[in-house]
DNA sequence: TATGTAAAAGATAAAAAGGTCTTTTAATGA
DNA sequence: TCATTAAAAGACCTTTTTATCTTTTACATA
């Protein structure tokens, strides 16, 4: 019932890739990697295993870097997931428990169960690429890094 | 935005507890461990802990063991989560930005935020206490264990 | 075709989560 | 008051997750 981080980079980094990116406009691990805050080291391991699943694309070398074809950004979210974390990680019950279900539902399981269907229905329904545009649209930025500066750190 | 084990297994065990204990009918961590399966030495941890935090309360000695006072028994589920993993686990943004708001949101985000404050309010407003009797009327059973018999295991 | 660039591959390390074991302390009652 | 029982405390181990480093391979172009 939770992604696991390397899930969370990879989905932020295959959007940033959609909005970034192209065929003639590929993008390196580092650049990637500062853009969105993620240890590039990590990320360069994810982006190998995504590559693999076909959700983005590689080429080496000069002007080589990450880059989604037409086909890469037809893919889901759910795909991501599926492909770093395995979709079974979020169907676990919010307890535990192993048998959850209408039948045997833990005390909370009607509240998780249509949250969980609802968000995977977003995950499946809409391609990264509708996601990336949305995003763009609203003018979000998907980053981990800090965006107004933090105390903590500022006192420090 | 999720539980982790240790988190499950004392919510699990303080709402057995409540079920099955009294002042005058403790139970030791070993049958409590069995009955919800659970490694009985990483219980007898966490119980330390919910003891440390007054969710629980425990003697030494022979008849001692764990048990709910009236005090206890009025905690609720926010109080163990709180206790063992802090609350701040359940308030991550489920794509791990740092900040996730309605002004910045993540494309989740509308999503999970009503889901959260769903939760979140079952988890405070109700006590163990009432927790545990809705179990109890209802007949569910809050255990790890596999209660179906699981076809990979007898075809193994 | 030699050179530089960037990903692939794989070995390794560090941190966190999960789990175990042994010794000490407190309570009970024989 | 001594033996027994069960939790408390703390050291320790294992696995998983996260992160890094080094070497190899592929590609581009000068």
């Amino acid at each position: 019932m939770m992604l696991s981080r390397a899930s969370k980079y990879a989905i932020l980094s295959t959007l940033f890739l959609c909005e970034h990116s192209s065929v003639d406009k590929k993008i390196s691990v580092k650049v990637i990697a500062e853009s969105i805050d993620v240890p590039s080291p990590f990320l360069a391991k994810l982006f190998q295993q995504l590559v693999r699943g076909k959700i983005i694309s590689s080429t080496k070398g000069p002007n080589g870097g990450f880059y989604l074809t037409e086909a890469n950004s037809k893919k889901n979210v759910c795909d991501i997931i599926e492909n770093i974390d395995g979709l079974n990680k979020l169907n676990d019950c919010f307890l535990g428990l192993n048998e959850c279900d209408s039948k045997n539902p833990c005390p909370v399981h009607f509240i998780v169960e249509p949250f969980k269907n609802n968000i995977l229905g977003k995950f499946r329904d809409k391609t990264i690429m509708e996601f990336a545009q949305e995003i763009a649209e609203k003018g979000r930025v998907l980053t981990l890094k800090d965006i107004s500066p933090d105390i903590n750190k500022l006192t420090k």
